[in-house]
DNA sequence: TAGGGTATTTAGACAAGACTAACTTTTATG
DNA sequence: CATAAAAGTTAGTCTTGTCTAAATACCCTA
């Protein structure tokens, strides 16, 4: 039985490990992300280690086992199940929902997590366009296309977010852009490829930055 | 901000003392509740007094204070208002609802509990019959009629239970009852006031203690 | 009213996780 | 290649909450 701070060490692994950078982190890289000291996240690795669900050895950096991957995975199920019914279910907005699901995500019981995905109709994507692990431990991949690869002239909707930060969550809210919002791209300024922006007959200009975090389809 | 264990102990306080038996409890009787040593309720009954939520003074019996009464208030508000969408929306059983609200009540946000109140329709009572207080801590009182008291002949519906341990819950399930079964005692057996009662078109025989812990209109 | 039994409290230890400060290893740079 | 900076580790301490064992207080009854 992995206890709360354990298990929120896996996710934090599982996305360090996950992503197109690297397939392993740095001790100090994963002390980072969980607000923590490096001794503390050194002392969590060991003790991972013994459980069998982490690679680590001294000065080296860190893998997950399958043994710890699927259990990142299970987590992760549940962290985006929750998000999907405080968002669908309970009127939640775009970026409130991370923070209470990374509470709800520990709540121990197989029964409830099955109901849950049932009541939701077995969603594939939570509000942030990310793929829902199933039960198995299936996980579709992750869509890539995002806004500054789409031509000018063409329309595309928004279907996830690279980064769920709170900060960025609220300006792209603040755009009046969600989930689902269609978009077409009125011109590309060839200076430092912002983009003008056309949504629900408003214009809106945005940068670089922020077309390469917005996937589209 | 209370921790989770801090809210359990001002919990159970709570029900030892609002209960029609007494309005303070020994160290050893919560204890019992919670089962931890004497040792670990006494060191938490100093802490909680620190705090200014408990009344209490060495060798003598505990009370909540008006500021911890408050506070086991809003615990049992988000435990009953999960029991009832665990019940309602997710089609637990009447027997499994405890055990997971026992986690979910100690979820951090004030929003969540609002909305899910206002997803559940404001429910007045939880699927055991027990009246969930409002956002300001009122709580209507617990009805006091039980099978018991019942005269033959007389037909009257399930409202709540006096205990939801899961063995009794899980006895009166088996039964065929629930929550807004509709029962008619047939009669009464003088020898040991036992009941032959009657519900949906079937004969069921209870005994006395079974009665008292059922709670009918 | 003096024991004796029961309830309560204290003392000391342990586990999980966190922190700071000091130390070691690795890596990058001139 | 020498050395300084960066990254990682260790040692020691703290907090929360638990336990066992031993000491104390309370209370009931002979
Ligand atoms: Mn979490
Ligand atoms: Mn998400
Ligand atoms: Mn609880
Ligand atoms: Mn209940």
């Amino acid at each position: 039985m992995l206890s709360k701070n354990e298990e929120d060490y896996l996710k934090e692994l599982f996305h360090l490990t996950t992503g197109e950078e690297s397939d392993n982190a740095g001790t100090g890289q994963l002390a980072d992300k969980l607000a923590v000291t490096p001794a503390s996240a050194n002392n969590m690795l060991k003790k991972l280690k013994e459980k069998g669900l982490v690679g680590y050895q001294k000065y080296g950096k860190s893998t997950l086992t399958e043994a710890g991957r699927a259990a990142a995975l299970q987590l992760i199920r549940k962290h985006r199940l929750w998000e999907t019914f405080l968002y669908e279910t309970l009127d939640f907005s775009w970026d409130e929902v991370h923070e209470v699901a990374e509470q709800l995500e520990h709540i121990r019981s197989e029964k409830l997590i099955e109901k849950l995905d049932k009541f939701l109709d077995y969603p594939e994507f939570d509000p942030h366009g990310d793929p829902i692990p199933d039960a198995q431990g299936n996980m579709a991949p992750r869509k890539k296309l995002t806004l500054a690869e789409i031509p000018v002239g063409q329309a595309c909707r928004i279907i996830g977010v690279r980064d769920s930060s709170a900060l960025f969550l609220q300006y792209i809210s603040e755009l009046g852009l969600s989930l689902k919002s269609e978009i077409t791209v009125l011109e590309k300024i060839a200076f430092d490829n912002s983009l003008r922006i056309l949504s629900e007959g408003r214009e809106i200009q945005v940068s670089e930055k922020f077309s390469l975090h917005v996937f589209v389809r």
